[in-house]
Formats: C-alpha cells, structure tokens, sequence
DNA sequence: ATTATCCACAACCATATGGTTGTGGATAAT
DNA sequence: ATTATCCACAACCATATGGTTGTGGATAAT
C-alpha cells in the first residue's frame, strides 16, 4: 500500500473502473450496489476499488445499516488539479517547445564536443 | 501493462521517484545518468521508471551515441489538468458539500422508508 | 588497439493489484 | 421467527510493479 498522500490519489486514479465510479458521484452520493450496477465485475471487485478510492480520500463513506453510502470528495482531485496546474506554463504558449528542448541536447552535445577540459 | 491513455498517465505519476524526475526535466532535458544522480537505486531501476514515463509519453527520448537524453512532454500532464478540472465546479463555492451530501443522504434513507410500494 | 563509460536487457524476488469464489454478520422485509 | 439483502472479509490466482545483480553492445576516451 502507497503511503504517500499523492502517490495514491495518482494510483487510485490509474483504474478505469474507479474513474468512471468517481465520475458517476458527481451526480450525487450512491450505495455500493447502486454504483456496482453498472459493471460486469463482481460486487466485492467493487468494494476493493472503493476502498482503495476511500483510501485515497477520494470518496467518504457513510454506513447506513447494511447500506454503505460514498460520496465524492473533490478536495482530493483538487489537489490533483493544482498539482497539475503547477506545470502550466510548460505547456503554455510553447507547443513546439518539444523540438526546442531537442535543439537545445545537440547544442549541449557540441559544446561537450568543443569542451576539451575534461578535468572533473 | 495497462493501455488506456489516462490510466498509463496516472499510473506514472503514482510513483514519487517518477514525479521527482519529471520534475527535474522542468529545468531542462537530461541524459540517464544525471536524472539517476540523485537517487539511490540503481542506474537500471531509473531505467525502469524512465520507459514508465515514456510509454505513458509524459517524457520524451533522444538517443545520441551512448547518451539517451530525455525532455519534458508537458502535453501530457496538461491532459490530467484538463481532467482534473472537469471536477473544478465540484470543489468551488461549496467547500461544506460533503456535510450537503451526506444530509442528502440521510433524506434519501427517509424517503425509502415511508415509501411502502417496493413493487420492482 | 585498449579501456572506460553509458545505458538497457535478462533473470530474479517480494509485494501490490485486480479479479475470482466462498462465506457470514448485520440489518430489513415478510 | 424466518428469509432475503447489503456488504465486506478471506483465501486464492495471474499479472504488474519496484527493486536487485549480472551482463554486454555501442560508443567515446586514451
């Protein structure tokens, strides 16, 4: 198990099947059946992927007799956002930047060339 | 190994090695070697996260000679931002949302109890 | 020509992940 | 009181992950 707070909000993210469970309590809270409903895998499956999504503070869970009610927390993908968000600017206004990054290594590669004290 | 775009994205980023190093590539590309510096693991185990990285094409790689150099592709974390921020209204205005939710579900457990017609 | 360096491939290991089936405790419905 | 439903725990399996050591092909340095 990831201990890390974003390690495993990113792996808890990496499943298909969780993403789409996470997507599905944007439209409010559900109980574990209802969010089972829609996939072919079994119920426990399920309760694996949200405990892993509860792990990650992805989703709260509110028990309710037999009933077990998650519901979305976006505090966690927020942090998801501003994580992301941090690298804006590389991708901002400089889609090509790729090629000049490229550029840039064979320069490197000819001032190693030029550079004769290797005196390290 | 998984196929799906968001998911190969995510799941290179759980991992803070991998993170470190993509945040290294920030300041400009880099061979094997000075990405490995840091750490340490192996040479071989950086090896590793680096081919995680650009299958998920969070980097990208140029060979030269015995140097392998790798730049940023910031394309793909602006995805996981744009991801990220279809969540954003989940998040705005309503920090208490998750009290709302989990009165809301309380609501929902009262409805089901004075509904008597479970005719489905 | 010889030697050193850069890097990835292979084989291996322990643990995590994503699924299964079996099961049973609580609770709700009859 | 009996039965059905909701859900998670356990044990299991195949594969992925994150690391190791051993190694060797290319290339660069001497």
């Amino acid at each position: 198990m990831v201990v890390d707070n974003l390690s495993s909000t990113f792996a808890a993210l990496s499943d298909p099947t969780r993403r789409s469970i996470v997507d599905r309590l944007t439209r409010g809270p559900a109980t574990v059946n209802e969010l089972a409903a829609p996939f072919s895998i079994s119920q426990q499956a399920i309760s694996k992927h949200l405990a892993y999504l509860a792990n990650a503070h992805l989703i709260e869970r509110q028990r309710d007799g037999r009933q077990n009610f998650c519901a979305l927390n976006p505090g966690a993908i927020r942090e998801v956002a501003e994580w992301a968000d941090g690298y804006r600017r590389f991708w901002e206004k400089s889609f090509q930047r790729l090629d000049v990054l490229l550029e840039e290594m064979k320069t490197r590669k000819q001032r190693k060339r030029t550079k004769k004290e290797r005196h390290r």
